[in-house]
DNA sequence: ATAGGCGCCTGCTGGC
DNA sequence: TGCCAGCAGGCGCCTA
């Protein structure tokens, strides 16, 4: 099951905590502030990025500035949106006009005067920019099915019977943004251990207890990592350019070999929904019923 | 219907 | 020293 050749620690992942710290800078820099232009990079997103469509939010101001999953929502005026989504390596800065425009910007939004602009730059692509009119099509768009609850809106009973319908890995099943939104690979890996459940025992084994210890868990990372402004690794910034502090918290995530903060085993690596997946696998109650444990 | 696997994309790294 | 295969992963799409 633990794989021999060590999996290459390179992650860059903004989760909910990143985002949430994103959400948190841009609204302070950008809340009032008017989008006086738009600029549309030629390379396409992983969703296309019109310029018809950008040209819509010009000349309107900003009304707020929020967060649903992963998911960014900047509001506009008469309900138009900007909806941001960084993917891995997706960074959005607020930059002088005049200063040099960074590889792989793919979307520029002059502000005000055009003194300063807020600037989408995404090396790897995997992220996107949308602009949405009216809150129905924001509200299509998060349909329930493409996203679930917020983890901290979750209710025990809701979150137990969902949890306990799906014959996945746990780990598969945090990773599904329809069960619960915002928790990527790093914070599922973190979650399950804090909650001492495998991540490779099946949703539908989960007892009641389990399914609560889970959902706590969950609830505690995310809120912890919030506070230390999310996880910081080369791909990774503050809208204001500062960076965050989790990486130097985690339990599991990257550690692999190094003793388990709880029981000292050391921390294993394995690969589970196609995801390099960290666990103790001593501490974290193995397949089968949570008595036993693997190896 | 559900679950699992793949491909997108670039940057970094480890091994030769 | 330099090169390059392989790994990193969120999410949409495809298949069984």
């Amino acid at each position: 099951m633990v794989r021999k050749t060590p999996l290459v620690y390179n992650p860059t992942m903004p989760e909910l905590p990143e985002v949430e710290t994103v959400v948190r800078d841009l609204r302070g820099l950008l809340l009032g502030r008017r989008i006086s232009g738009v600029r549309v990079g030629p390379k396409r997103l992983r969703q296309p990025w019109s310029r018809t469509r950008a040209a819509l939010i010009v000349g309107r101001q900003v009304r707020s500035v929020g967060r649903r999953g992963k998911w960014i929502c900047v509001e506009l005026d008469d309900a138009h949106y900007l909806i941001v989504h960084l993917g891995m390596s997706g960074q959005i800065t607020l930059k002088p006009a005049e200063a040099p425009r960074a590889r792989h910007t793919h979307g520029v939004f002059d502000l005000d005067d055009g003194a300063e602009q807020l600037r989408f730059r995404d090396p790897r692509r995997f992220g996107s920019l949308q602009v949405m009119v009216g809150t129905e099509e924001v509200d299509a768009f998060f349909d329930e099915n493409r996203l679930g609850p917020e983890p901290f809106a979750l209710r025990p009973g809701d979150w137990q019977r969902r949890l306990t319908a799906t014959q996945r890995c746990l780990k598969a099943a945090l990773l599904d943004q329809r069960l619960v939104a915002g928790v990527g690979n790093i914070y599922a890996d973190e979650s399950l251990w804090e909650a001492r459940l495998h991540p490779a025992r099946r949703g539908c084994d989960s007892t009641p207890a389990e399914a609560e210890r889970l959902r706590r868990a969950i609830v505690a990372v995310l809120r912890r990592a919030i506070r230390k402004r999310g996880t910081s690794f080369r791909d990774f910034i503050r809208a204001n350019g500062s960076s965050g502090d989790y990486q130097k918290e985690f339990r599991v995530y990257g550690q692999t070999g190094r003793p388990c903060p709880r029981c000292a085993a050391p921390i294993a690596l394995t690969r589970l929904a196609g995801r390099a997946t960290h666990y103790c696998p001593r501490c974290q109650a193995g397949i089968g019923s949570s008595a036993s444990r693997e190896r």
